[in-house]
RNA sequence: GGGCAUGUGGCGGAACUGGUAGACGCGUACGACUCAAAAUCGUAUGGGAGCAAUCCCAUGAGGGUUCGAUUCCCUCCUUGCCCACCA
């Protein structure tokens, strides 16, 4: 008999169902659908290496599977073309983006191809075809219409490198993602959008994802970053003279007493500004001792004429500009800071003055970017109050108090609970804070606190959101870490930002009939590293007409984000071709949502929130008909290199998936991917096991010329299989389902099998290794595609085991195995054993 | 520092809601076929004791619950990922 040859069948198959379009998607809405889903590359000049197929194959198998099951399927792809990485490789290479992402492209698209995907090519998109942006400029449109896409001149990230801003999620470590330059901090203009607007219900919905896994959800969670707290508003006042805490040059915990005695002092002075802070423990308001501004915050510049140090402040604050991202939040640096001479804050709670400072540890972006400091129950506040210390002691200066206001509960579970070894009590802990030794920053019940005394900390909150806003000087607030997403690039290639900029009309958008507005082609596009992207040197593109009153006008020169095409591009695929809609509203609520969707959990908090948001917007406008676009997630794990590093040129360590299906066969690769391990783990390549899989389909193929009689024990077996495949590719345990197939193949070797069995095996094997499956199936003498056959039923009769061992244990030792029948009952069972033991 | 994972033979990994740990694959050893090798097929393969039937030990470490724990609970450790001065 001839041997499997995989390079003849490989082909021979591709060509069949290409010619015969048994993968074009149509829209028989008579029929359930399933939209599985990989999340689209983007098309680099590297070409793919081993590892991008792991998830594509595994969708592959997915919609083959709800195929054979009768389910109108849409498996499409298509090309996240746009960006960074696209542009700086062809900046590097020499050539043109459009040209390098056209060449990549073909790449990409003839490696796929080799690997027998069910992919429908009639719905490729490509993110950089104006026809496709036209409706991502459309979408952005609406957003400026109903005020969620805005300018804005805050300072924002800036990689020197790439010569553009980027938004909070492009940062790692504080570098730019991409090229791995530190980040500056740059005022200028730029487009943002208001995803903070939906951040709520970003962080809600995640509760309906059952389909998604926790890790994921969780990130997400952590990347939102609600907290629940209280903006308060200290009012400042001009600093009185020095007065009677000249003479005090005692310990911290007896200033602190000093100045708990001067409480009730009002001043006459004038109020000369107000400074907002936010808190999440409100009910420590008493405790607080001193009040701290970002260097960045503008409350400071203003009042620099009441400020006697400005020159010592203004050093620092230049200080800081200075500094890196990455030095500013290196936590094993000291705390630095300055204090604000001639100004003073005053608690609202009770009437205290306190000193301010300007130091780097307070953040400028988040919140307030000003914080009301309590020593005695925050961390970061007692290390900066304690540093600030040492420095005053030295210089005979009044100190910092250390006040405590929250009593640790006497408690041994809870005292446990916060990190305390079993020995030290509540007393103890509560002696150190008071000696201004610790801090302790759990919960707890107030002391020292007024009208909070002997409430517990959640209900001290409650109460002193209350009162502050009974006395209207401050309100309950929720924070998030989530900031408004800085949605435009001083670079070439993304999509223009359709806006015109008037100088009568002002701000203008481009009305929806000029769209798309296209990325003009120019000679040179590299970065110009002004702020302003290269398109500004485009005069016949740049200067236009206004929309509103025809006077002259100027587009628009900076770009969207990669992550603007890929927020939506699941919806295209629905309806690639319709020039009157983003997507036809009867095939959205066919098609929509996405059954399945597949790709890298790197973005977890990028691709994925953005796209959330993006969703939830066209929602709102009417366009989806639902609120999530994904109901089922599932994370690729990586393949590493046979040496366990990252596959990557550097290393010379990359595996062409071409090279694998030349000398073993698609299927071959198909079958090893899944088998390696678990999904969603990350797993070392082995050529070995990779011939392994190959033998595998070896046996299979040889089985095929020993099909004799039926056997019940391999029909058995068969039934088992069935019902395991098809359980496992749900739930993407793949390589259980393929050491199911394994079983079943040695045992038809061993044993052996009739037609029937062997053809109903083909189908279950067929969404892994459908060339060879095929190629049998027309061998045993059918004509049409084994993927017009239905998916075959189990008899739940030939799966169950008739007769089981039972063991017997006596205290946990085995005594003996007996054989009973499968459905006995609990008590015949210890029956059966009892007498066996004698 | 916080969050989420993770830890089982020489290796990748199985084990349903607690029920004979190591399925399946790789590797290795021996055997068959061959003049020989490769390929293929067969047998064995966690460690220890024993001629053997069989027994003892073993799922990161240590405790606990249970007739019985890889699985549940507590303490600690390893490795990986994500976040990180977020008030």
């Amino acid at each position: 008999m001839d041997k499997y040859d995989h390079k003849r069948i490989d082909s021979k198959w591709q060509e069949i169902w290409s010619s015969k379009g048994l993968y074009q998607t149509k829209d028989e809405k008579d029929k359930p659908k399933y939209y599985v889903l990989d999340m689209f590359p983007y098309p680099s000049g590297a070409g793919l290496h081993v590892g991008h197929p792991k998830g594509f194959i595994a969708t592959d198998i997915l919609a083959r599977l709800k195929m054979l099951q009768g389910f109108n399927v849409l498996h499409p792809m298509g090309w996240d073309a746009f960006g960074l990485p696209a542009e700086n490789y062809a900046l590097k290479n020499k050539l043109h983006p459009k040209e390098s992402t056209d060449k990549n492209i073909a790449t990409f698209k003839s490696q796929l191809k080799k690997i027998g995907f069910t992919y429908d090519w009639e719905r490729e998109i490509n993110t950089t075809d104006p026809e496709y942006y036209k409706w991502t400029q459309w979408t952005f449109l609406k957003m400026y219409e109903k005020g969620l896409a805005y300018e804005s001149h805050e300072p924002i990230n800036w990689c020197p490198s790439c010569k553009t801003g980027l938004a909070q999620e492009d940062l790692e470590d504080g570098k730019c993602e991409r090229c791995g330059s530190e980040i500056e901090r740059k005022p200028m203009r730029q487009w943002v959008l208001r995803i903070t607007e939906y951040a709520d219900r970003l962080l809600n919905d995640l509760d309906k994802l059952e389909g998604w896994e926790d890790s994921i959800k969780e990130m997400q969670r952590n990347w939102i970053g609600r907290s629940e707290g209280a903006e308060v508003s200290f009012k400042i006042k001009k600093q009185k003279a020095k007065s009677k805490n000249e003479n005090c040059h005692s310990e911290g915990a007896q200033a602190t007493e000093e100045s708990n005695a001067s409480i009730s002092s009002q001043t006459s002075d004038q109020a000369s500004g107000e400074l907002k802070v936010f808190t999440t423990r409100p009910d420590t308001l008493f405790g607080c001792t001193y009040c701290v501004v970002a260097p960045e915050n503008q409350t400071i510049l203003n009042l620099e004429s009441s400020i006697s140090n400005w020159n010592e402040i203004n050093d620092y604050i230049k200080k800081t500009k200075k500094k890196s991202d990455l030095e500013r939040t290196d936590l094993n640096k000291d705390k630095s800071g300055v204090r604000i001479e001639g100004i003073m804050a005053v608690n609202p709670a009770d009437g205290e003055e306190v000193p301010i400072f300007v130091a780097d540890y307070v953040l400028p972006n988040y919140g307030t970017g000003a914080i009301m400091a309590v020593p005695a129950h925050d961390e970061r506040d007692f290390e900066f109050a304690t540093k600030r210390n040492e420095e005053l002691r030295n210089k005979n200066e009044e100190l910092i108090g250390i006040r405590c206001v929250v009593s640790p509960k006497d408690n041994r579970e809870h005292l446990r609970l916060v990190g305390n070894t079993p020995e030290e009590d509540s007393q103890k802990i509560l002696e150190e804070i008071h000696r201004g030794e610790r801090c302790y920053f759990w919960k707890g019940e107030n002391i020292n606190s007024d009208f909070l005394n002997g409430l517990e900390t959640d209900e001290a909150k409650k109460k002193m959101i209350e009162w502050l806003e009974e006395k209207g000087v401050g309100k309950g607030k929720v924070n998030y870490k989530l900031n408004d997403w800085v949605f435009s690039r001083q670079r070439y290639w993304g999509e223009p930002i359709p806006i015109v900029h008037c100088p009568v009309c002002s701000t203008v958008a481009v009305p929806e009939d000029q769209l798309p507005i296209e990325l003009p082609q120019v000679e040179n596009y590299e970065p110009t590293g002004t702020g302003e992207s290269p398109l500004a040197g485009i005069d016949e593109w740049v200067n236009t007409t206004c929309p509103k009153c025809s006077g002259p006008a100027k587009r628009e020169t900076n770009t969207m984000p990669q992550w603007a095409g890929s927020s939506w591009y699941y919806l295209r695929y629905i309806d690639p071709k319709n020039d009157k809609a983003l997507v036809d509203k009867d095939k959205e609520a066919y098609w929509s949502p996405v059954d399945f969707y597949v790709g890298g959990a790197e973005h977890a908090t990028r691709h994925l929130i953005y796209a959330r948001f993006w969703h939830k917007f066209l929602y709102d406008i009417g366009v989806v008909n639902y609120e999530e676009p994904f109901t089922n997630l599932q994370h690729v794990g990586l393949i590493m290199a046979e040496d366990g590093r990252k596959m990557s040129k550097r290393w010379g360590n990359v595996i062409n998936p071409d090279d694998i299906v030349e000398k073993y066969g698609a299927d071959a690769l198909r079958v090893y991917e899944m088998f390696m391990g678990p999904f969603g783990q990350s797993v070392s390549w082995s050529t070995n096991g990779l011939e392994g899989a190959r033998r595998f389909l070896d046996r299979v193929w040889n089985l095929s010329d020993k099909i004799y009689e039926k056997m019940e024990e391999t029909e058995r077996e068969l039934h088992k299989t069935i019902k395991k495949v098809g359980e496992d590719i749900a739930e993407f345990k793949f390589n259980t389902a393929i050491s199911q197939m394994m079983i079943f193949v040695n045992k038809a070797v061993d044993l052996g099998v009739d037609k029937d069995i062997f053809e109903k095996f083909l189908i279950v094997l067929a969404p892994f290794a459908p060339h060879i499956a095929e190629e049998l199936w027309e061998k045993t003498g059918h004509k049409d595609s084994i993927f017009k056959e239905e998916w075959p039923k189990f008899d739940p009769e030939m799966i169950k085991e008739e007769e089981i061992d039972l063991v017997v244990q006596v205290n946990g030792k085995l005594r003996d195995t007996i054989k009973v029948p499968a459905d006995i009952s609990e008590e015949e069972a210890k029956k059966i054993a009892l007498a066996s033991k004698r």
